[in-house]
DNA sequence: TTGTAGGCGTTATCAG
DNA sequence: CTGATAACGCCTACAA
């Protein structure tokens, strides 16, 4: 480095680099007693204190992040590992977690994955741990190599929408929701009701799971029985929604009601549907799933997903732990909420 | 939960800290020789180097981000910071940054701002200078104390979505853009054209923006004149969209077409209508802005907004300076295109 | 209460 | 090419 060389004036204030030690000099004590004054340690009188607060300030001092996370081996930051497929429901999430970081000074280290591929690759080449305090994972079940890293780090893993082993997490009872959202269907009168769904995990494409179990125990709770050729599992996007709707349009016995795994599926479907010319509610009911910004206003029947707790309450739950290890680990499991709308009535020719 | 069901656990590889030092003595060299064959310094001999990594492989030696940072002066992490209102565009924005980090080993830190009090505050809470590399800032227009923070750090920063000073930046032409959409309407023979818009900053809610500049430009192109009762500055949701639908409705001369600075807005917009028992396209047209994911299957017709780009050429841009400090400054200017659905047809008794 | 010294894990700078 | 050794900025015993 050449210290000799000009100064530019800028029109900003420009700090040269002041470390802890340039404020000691200057304040006349010693750098431990600037680092107690300036971390709230008690051990200094009032006096010095002020007196340190004031020539730190003077000297536009700020303490370096990275080597008090060095020091301390805390950085402060939370890492949130999230693949970012459905706009609406991540985004929710991340509200969520922002929420509930907004009063604290934590620092969230974002992760996002596009591909299935990324997964353990993107992970390992990161070289995030030791960077972070803890690690929120939402809407992906830990594979091994994931669950090594947390080990080997030590550090507290909470899972958001997913629930898995004996980790601490928070997930919505997707079966619970299912259960309601085609029982109002069944209370329609509806008896042929098909189902649109997507993998919870997006990148487990043939996990069972569990709103295609709520729904098919809906349907035998009524007496009824599931058809293969109903249930259509696919991507969680309007083009898969309107794909599978399609198909379910020509099967020789349409259903007259749909449940959509997703809002995004619902809407999908719901333009195929009109496309046919079909009207619905009249001829076809469908019930979305998440309640998205948008739903009131296509007038959609859907099942109201607290998305946004499942951030926030996965973020307390990790600033438990942060804050004391011994915290039990536990699972909370959320439920939905029925909204019903313009999108869903009896079914065709029934009588309520 | 079912405590009793056994479940077959392979051990888990848990590794305790394992420094550079360890390897250093298990392999019999110096640590600077570790170090060296570790971050591919060319002074080590193949074999030596082969060696090292052997047995730091053996020891499953993961070197210390901080540590290296804390040593470096770089952190490898680019913070970003945005607004997180509107979920479709910025996470887009996100999308596009992640694309083009996923090459790279880059980490990110982001920052997401809810309200405007939470601007500078929040920045300078969290005590990030020191902790990233860079910074991509969208959709906000920079405060004196960001750019001052900036300075101090010395790290780059570029804009997306916005413009200001002289800074780095990537942004949308939505001036064209506005023109574009609005000359749609009038080549379809539209005269009572009405705007449904919010800030381009969510922050700076009287903030004069190009979107309004190009609507106007296009009226008065045409030998219109703009009439304020039909120029709605509002949210950027779709609540705030059927509102200013609503009070558009109540005008006296209401209008027959509307352009909306987001298909949120629309959407909204287009509800009210068909409350109030108007048809789309015939009685009133509606373009949107974003072309979002949703918007092909509600018919949308929409300016396509090269969303994702703002991100991954923010991220380039980034990406250039921190590689080559000297890189020039630019701002870049990107174009939209018009999609053409199906809210969009000739104004009533209209012949084209 | 306060100052001093040692250490956190790496990189970089020297001699050899 | 390699091995010591000195930073990097902060925290924290420990001693005064």
């Amino acid at each position: 480095m050449d210290g000799t060389s000009s100064i530019h004036v800028l029109p900003l204030k420009v700090h040269a680099l002041v470390t802890i030690h340039d404020v000691a000099r200057e304040a006349g004590v010693g750098i431990g007693t600037v680092s107690r004054a300036l971390s709230g340690n008690p051990h200094v009188t009032d006096a010095t204190r002020a007196h340190v607060l004031e020539v730190a300030e003077d000297l536009g001092f700020r303490p370096n992040p990275i080597a008090r996370a060095f020091s301390r081996g805390r950085t402060h930051t939370l890492e949130i590992i999230v693949p970012l497929f459905t706009r609406d429901f991540y985004i929710e999430v991340l509200r969520g977690i922002e929420e509930a970081i907004a009063a604290t000074d934590y620092t969230l280290l974002v992760q996002t994955i596009e591909r299935a591929t990324d997964r353990d690759r993107l992970i390992r080449r990161r070289r995030v741990p030791g960077r972070v305090d803890g690690t929120l994972l939402v809407s992906l079940r830990p594979t091994r190599t994931l669950i090594e890293r947390f080990a080997d780090a030590k550090t507290p893993v909470v899972l958001a929408d997913v629930e898995y082993a004996r980790l601490p997490g928070v997930s919505i009872n997707h079966e619970a929701a299912a259960m309601i959202a085609v029982r109002h269907l069944l209370d329609l009168r509806h008896r042929r009701i098909a189902l649109i769904d997507h993998p919870e995990d997006p990148f487990l494409p043939v996990d069972p799971h569990s709103r295609h179990r709520g729904y098919r125990n809906a349907l035998t709770a009524a007496g009824l029985s599931h058809r293969l050729d109903y249930e259509r599992l696919t991507d969680d996007t309007p083009h898969a929604g309107a794909a599978a709707m399609q198909a379910l349009l020509a099967c020789p016995e349409p259903p007259t009601a749909v449940f959509a795994g997703s809002d995004n599926q619902a809407v999908g479907a719901l333009d195929v549907i009109r496309q046919h010319g079909l009207r619905v509610p009249e001829d076809l009911s469908v019930v979305g799933y998440n309640d998205i910004e948008l739903a009131p206003y296509l007038g959609l029947t859907t099942m109201r997903v607290p998305m946004r707790e499942l951030g926030s309450i996965g973020i307390q739950m990790l600033l438990e732990m942060l804050d004391d290890p011994r915290t039990p680990t536990e699972h909370r499991r959320l439920p939905s909420k029925l909204v019903v709308r313009r999108t869903t009535a009896a079914a065709p020719g029934a009588i309520l």
